[in-house]
DNA sequence: TTGAAAGCGATACCAT
DNA sequence: ATGGTATCGCTTTCAA
C-alpha cells in the first residue's frame, strides 16, 4: 500500500538526477549501474538500483542515444507494401524477431505500390534516426532511398532489385521459378497459355513475366494481361479470357491476389477441374481448395532473415562491396497446375 | 554532378548550427523555419532552406523530441499476438494508418501469447518513450500494463477485456455473437454441438465459451475443449471426436485456427457435407472452399481504427474516466453453418 | 572506483 | 522578427 502509493503518478519526469540524490552517489554512477558499463561496487550499485526502484526511475532510451557516441537508436524501420497481406507480414515478423534478439525494435509503415508514400515514409524514418532500413522498393522512388543511402543509413532491399549502387538485397529466383513451373505445363501438353500479372513497373512482375516468356515466347500462346492490382479486376479480366473464342487451357498467375482472383473466375465458371493454374506465392488454404491450388511458393520468412541479417552486417561494420542474396522459390503440386491439356 | 558532389557523404553530422552558420542567421531562426512555428522573413526563410538543402541537413527528431515541452516522440507502440496473423495484421494496419494521418509512427512487436514477452516489449516500449501503448493483452501481464500506466503512458486494450482501472478497451461482442450461432445451429434441430476453443486465460476464450454454453449448457450436448492452440491440435481433437461412438453433429470453433483444423478433419474424412462448421473470425478464402465455411465474423481494422481513436483522444488531453467500445460481429451464411441435424 | 563537467542536437524563453 | 542562451536526460572524458 505504501509502496503503491510512493509509486503512484511517478516514473515520468524521474530523471537519472533524481536518483543519483536519492541514493546519494554521482550522476555518472548512476549511469554506470543501469547500463552496466564499467564496474561499480556492488555496495553502491544496489542502493542505486533501490533508489531507481524507490522513486520508479524508467531509462530514456531517446536521451541516451542522442548522447552515446555511436548514436545508435537501436531501432530499424521497414518499408513494407502492405502489412495486413500475409506477405509482407510474414517479412515483417521474420525481420521483428531477428531485430529483437539483439533488443533492436522495429517502425514500419505501407507505401501500397505508392512511391510518393514510400519517399514519406524513407525520410520520416531516417528523420527518426533509424539504425537502418529495410524496404520493399515501389522502384519509383529511387532518389529518397539513394537520399537515406547518402545520409548514412544502411539500406537492404528485400523482394525486389533496385538500381542503386551500394545496396544490398534479397530475392527470390522469380524468372527461374516461373519458367520451371511454365515448363511443367508446356510438358503437359498446354499451348494456350495465359499470364496474368501486375504493374509491370514492379520489378518481381517483370521477372516473373520474363520467366514465362522463356517458355511461351509466341503470342497465340495465350492472353498476356498485366497491370492487375485486386482479386476483382482479376477474377473479371479471366471472366472475359475463359469467354473468349479460344479460351487458355492454363493460366499462370504472378501474384497471390490473382490467383485468387482467376480461381473465383474458374470456379464459378464450374471450369476448376478442367483448366489449369498455376500461382507465383502460395497462401494459406491453397490446400484445402479442391482441386488444391498448385504454386511457386517462396519463403518470405526466409526473406526477412536474410534481409535482417545483410542491415544487421552492415550495422556490424561490414563495409564491403553490396550484396545479392537469391532465395530459391520451391513448386507445390496440388493438382491444379497438373490438370493437362484437353486432347487435341 | 556538382549537385551529388556536395552532397555525397553530407547529411549525418550537419546540425541546425551548421546551418544557422551557413545561412548566416541564428540558430533559433533555423528551428522556426525547420519546424514552421513562428514567423521568420521569407527571405531569411529561403536562405535558411537553401543552406540546409546544400548541407544536406535532416531534422534529429529525437533531439528534438528531448527538449520539447511536451517531451511527445509522436510514436506509439503496438503489442500484438503476432504480426504474421492476419487479425494482428489487419489491425496494425488500421492502427498506422490512423497513426500517419497524424503524422505518428509506430513501433510494435509479437507476445505470442507469451506474457513474458509481453512484459518485455511494454518495457521496452515505455523506455523508448512511445507516446502510448495499444495492447492485446495475454492476461498475464497486468502487472506491466499497470507500471506502464502508472509512468503516465496512456493504455489502449484491444480485442481483449482487462482487469485494470483508467484503461480504454475495444472488444467485439464475443458472448453475444458466439450465442447467436449458436442459437441457429439449435434451430437447425442439432443437439450433440461440439465447442472447440482455446486456451481459456484469454480473455475471448472464456467469452465465447460463455456465450456457447448461454445456448447448449448441458453436458451432453458435446465436447468441449479448450487449449487448443495450433491447426495441427485442432485438426487432431477433431479427428478424434469425429471417431467417437455419437459424433457431434456441429462444430462450433471459437477460433481462426481451430476452425481451419476442424475443417480438415472433416474434409479428411468426406463428412464436410454433412457436419456442420461455424468458426469465430472470419479468414480469406473462407467462400472459396466447399462448402463455404460460416462465420462469426469480427472486423479487426474497426477495431484498430477504435483503438487508435481512443489512443489519440487521451494524447488530445482527454482524461474522463475509462471508456469501452463494443464493436458488433455480424453472421456470415456460407453453408457450413447451415447444414441441420440429421433427422432422428 | 567515483564524481564533476562538457556536451549530443534541438527547443523555448528572454532580451533585443 | 531575430539572436543568445539555458536547458532536456543522458553518456563520456578527465581528474581525483
Amino acid at each position: 500500500m505504501a509502496e503503491d502509493r510512493r509509486q503512484a503518478g511517478a516514473g515520468r519526469g524521474v530523471t537519472m538526477r533524481d536518483v543519483a540524490e536519492r541514493a546519494g552517489v554521482g550522476l555518472a554512477t548512476v549511469s554506470r549501474v543501469v547500463n552496466g558499463t564499467s564496474a561499480v561496487t556492488p555496495e553502491l550499485a544496489d542502493k542505486v538500483r533501490e533508489a531507481a526502484r524507490d522513486l520508479g526511475y524508467r531509462h530514456d532510451a531517446t536521451a541516451s542515444s542522442l548522447r552515446r557516441a555511436d548514436r545508435r537508436t537501436d531501432t530499424v524501420a521497414l518499408v513494407l507494401e502492405d502489412v495486413a497481406n500475409p506477405f509482407s507480414s510474414a517479412l515483417q515478423r521474420a525481420i521483428t524477431d531477428a531485430a529483437s534478439e539483439r533488443g533492436v525494435l522495429v517502425l514500419s509503415g505501407s507505401s501500397d505500390e505508392n512511391p510518393i508514400r514510400e519517399r514519406d515514409l524513407v525520410e520520416t524514418f531516417t528523420a527518426r534516426r533509424a539504425d537502418g532500413l529495410i524496404v520493399v522498393p515501389t522502384g519509383r522512388a529511387d532518389d529518397a532511398l539513394r537520399a537515406a543511402q547518402s545520409f548514412g543509413t544502411p539500406l537492404v532491399a528485400v523482394d525486389r532489385m533496385v538500381e542503386l549502387a551500394g545496396v544490398d538485397t534479397v530475392t527470390v529466383d522469380n524468372r527461374e521459378g516461373t519458367a520451371a513451373a511454365a515448363e511443367r505445363l508446356r510438358a503437359a501438353g498446354h499451348r494456350r497459355v495465359a499470364y496474368f500479372g501486375d504493374q509491370p513497373s514492379i520489378w518481381t512482375a517483370g521477372e516473373r513475366l520474363a520467366g514465362f516468356f522463356d517458355v511461351f515466347p509466341q503470342t497465340p500462346a495465350g492472353p498476356v494481361c498485366r497491370g492487375l492490382t485486386s482479386v476483382e479486376q482479376a477474377e473479371q479480366t479471366a471472366r472475359e479470357a475463359l469467354a473468349a473464342p479460344e479460351p487458355p487451357t492454363a493460366f499462370v498467375s504472378g501474384q497471390n491476389l490473382i490467383t485468387i482472383g482467376i480461381r473465383r473466375a474458374l470456379q464459378e465458371a464450374g471450369l476448376e477441374h478442367r483448366i489449369a493454374l498455376v500461382g507465383f506465392d502460395d497462401f494459406p488454404l491453397a490446400d484445402l481448395l479442391t482441386p488444391g491450388v498448385s504454386v511457386i511458393a517462396q519463403d518470405p520468412a526466409q526473406l526477412g532473415r536474410e534481409a535482417a541479417s545483410l542491415l544487421f552486417a552492415r550495422l556490424d561494420g561490414y563495409e564491403g562491396p553490396a550484396r545479392h542474396t537469391i532465395v530459391p522459390t520451391r513448386y507445390i503440386a496440388r493438382g491444379s497446375g497438373e490438370i493437362p491439356a484437353p486432347a487435341g
